[in-house]
DNA sequence: GTTTTTACGATAGTATTACTATTATATTTG
DNA sequence: CAAATATAATAGTAATACTATCGTAAAAAC
């Protein structure tokens, strides 16, 4: 991505964090560190002991930025989508056509994060992978009503109903518009997982992204009238 | 479901136990037990310690069942989908066109589990709730390769390939069956889990299961030519 | 330019979790 | 009746998920 964009930075909503991990070497350390770590051993393994040994600091030092490291996952998944959001304006700019706006947010939100984009010391490939193995743990628990009342999930909330907006601009009278983007969202995520690890549940083509054409096809087919 | 049904039992895989729970009056309160305190306090707090406590007997003794609760979970969730492909091969019996057989397939899996079948001392309501928030937590982490080695992935394949049979007599050159199988299945989950916790990321319809309705047109949309 | 705050590292400590091991007793099977 | 098996009871361990205290260095405020 263009460079000025490094001078961009993503606010996370404040409940989620102790201190907020932007505002220090250390914070950011943090961050970066839990994303390679969490990347490598998986979220289960991963402990903040382990976090501050990998990058040269104490747990009661992690301690202080975050509460658990289930709000530490939410952090970075809040960051996430904040990033996919500015991607996805960014790539919709001066667009008008709405089949066309839909056909790059299926695309933006279905397709594999190939390159770290430089935007900052945040490893986009490394997070894209959690997002498919992890996001769902923070909201598949008893702590939802919860998390959901802290507002961690409007971020993601924001995300489905942009994209149901333009579904809804090329058929008014569609009555599943966030399910069919929930749908392509978590669905996109499963099928990058089982590609990965039980093919026999996903499908693949030669020389072409399945996963992004097949999430084409499904919203294009149900949009028809 | 029909009182004969009681006298056929579930065979799930033995790699998953150390001993059979089947077998066993300790064994069903083990099981029985774990679907009724999964669904109460969630998985992650749920321990060998509390369900001993509950069922009345010891943390020892449970842990010669399973050797862990991750291999507890996948029990469970291994004995949904036996019942599961039970169910659906059930319902398919006589029945010969391909449409009406996915339909009823699509219906079988999407639907909420409304009352408890009698089938067995499984509660068949919770067990589909502890589906709903807690299968994918059997393949999104670290042992994924381990455990599919282990075969813990078979009948939940087999059931995929089972429905993605149908769609291929539907329409022999679609390139996705399996994908769309199991963006069906793992999407309705989410649905569900969404319309309880999560109402803005899904969508209602009075008087009709949206749900079900949804993953019907999608599936048929995407099968026309 | 000193005081005061703050940030962090170092260390210690606790309750709970996820197990393993041992023994005693009751029940079933041969 | 003997032998095997199943379970309850108890104890113990390493790791996890925290909380608390303290000293010091650096940054901010006065």
């Amino acid at each position: 991505m263009d460079d000025f964009l490094s001078n961009i930075s993503i606010k996370i909503n404040n409940d989620v964090y102790l201190k907020d991990p932007a505002s220090s070497e250390l914070g950011k350390k943090i961050i970066s560190g839990s994303i390679d770590l969490i990347d490598d051993i998986g979220y289960e393994q991963f402990t903040f002991k382990k976090l501050a040994t990998q990058i040269g600091s104490t747990e009661a030092s992690v301690y202080r930025y975050f509460d658990s490291k289930q709000h530490l996952l939410v952090y970075i998944i809040l960051w996430y989508w904040s990033w996919m959001e500015y991607r996805l304006v960014f790539r919709l700019v001066n667009i008008e056509c709405p089949e066309k706006r839909l056909e790059i947010a299926i695309k933006t939100l279905t397709e594999q994060i190939q390159e770290d984009s430089d935007f900052s010391h945040i490893n986009e490939i490394k997070l894209n992978r959690i997002v498919i193995s992890d996001s769902s743990k923070i909201y598949f628990n008893k702590n939802v009503e919860e998390e959901n009342s802290a507002g961690f999930f409007l971020k993601y909330k924001g995300l489905v109903q942009r994209v149901s907006d333009i579904i809804l601009e090329i058929k008014p009278q569609f009555k599943y518009p966030h399910m069919l983007v929930s749908t392509i969202i978590e669905g996109a995520h499963h099928q990058r997982f089982f590609a990965e690890h039980l093919p026999r549940l996903t499908d693949f083509i030669e020389n072409e992204d399945a996963v992004t054409s097949f999430y084409k096809e499904m919203a294009f087919r149900l949009l028809k009238d």
